[in-house]
DNA sequence: GACAGAGGATTACATTTGTAGTCTATTAGG
DNA sequence: CCTAATAGACTACAAATGTAATCCTCTGTC
């Protein structure tokens, strides 16, 4: 393992749409799409390139081709995670905590939440 | 306000070197990045194309074009943050804090600031 | 005053990304 | 069986990105 793909702003929606009901055809993926803002001919030129990119893997089910994920979701989610940390925040976890704690709306429950998970991380 | 420009991977490590030590030249902008990956020539296209995207602007100074920063570092966060949230962790943040937490190595006084923030925010 | 070197301005070029259109083969219907 | 719709394959193409090289113009030096 683990030279993971780059996966751009594009192709993540499409990852998104399929994670949330694999396997799926690219007719269903579009259908899990706001489809003001997708063709169906970008849908599947967008799982070409994912297959292409080792993502996902087709496998041909009567006419169509049925698209199922290699990668988790969670493990995309945590390169991407790191990119961005070493990339706007130096790598400091710190900030950038903060920088969200500070930054986004965190509902009181949010915050509950948080707290516990420090309490048990925190020994 | 506010359509933030796009700063590319790239433009992200030459604007950290700015923000550092603004205002710079060019070549004092090569002196703080690893010059075994940068050359002087890639440096100056990247501040030209910042230029044109209005993150940074120049002044001539002599022979040498001298550049500061338009945007700041924690604009630039903020907006990166906003977008990296949205498409990675679908907008909601509580999970991706949560992912942080758990993935992520947080030393114990980072544990202890987080919970003295958390603190004051839960009121 | 002619020339070499330093910087900036301009140009280059392959790859990736966003966004499809066209071509082709297959299949369901009449 | 012939035909129209459909799904996938192949092609297109501009903008953004990474990565410079070349060209042009001062400026300080002999």
């Amino acid at each position: 393992m683990s030279n993971a793909p780059r996966i751009s702003d594009a192709e993540w929606e499409v990852m998104k749409a399929l994670w949330d009901h694999e396997p799926m055809t690219a007719v269903d993926v579009l259908a899990r799409l706001p489809h003001d803002l997708w063709k169906q001919k970008t849908v599947n030129t967008f799982l070409v390139r994912l297959e292409a990119k080792g993502v996902v893997e087709s496998k041909r089910e009567g006419r169509a081709n049925v698209y199922r994920s290699l990668l988790s979701e969670s493990e995309c989610r945590r390169v991407e995670g790191i990119q961005f940390l070493s990339k706007v925040f130096r790598g400091e976890v710190a900030p950038m905590m903060l920088h969200f704690i500070e930054n986004e709306e965190l509902s009181g429950d949010d915050i509950d939440e948080l707290r516990r998970i420090l309490e048990e991380k925190g020994k």
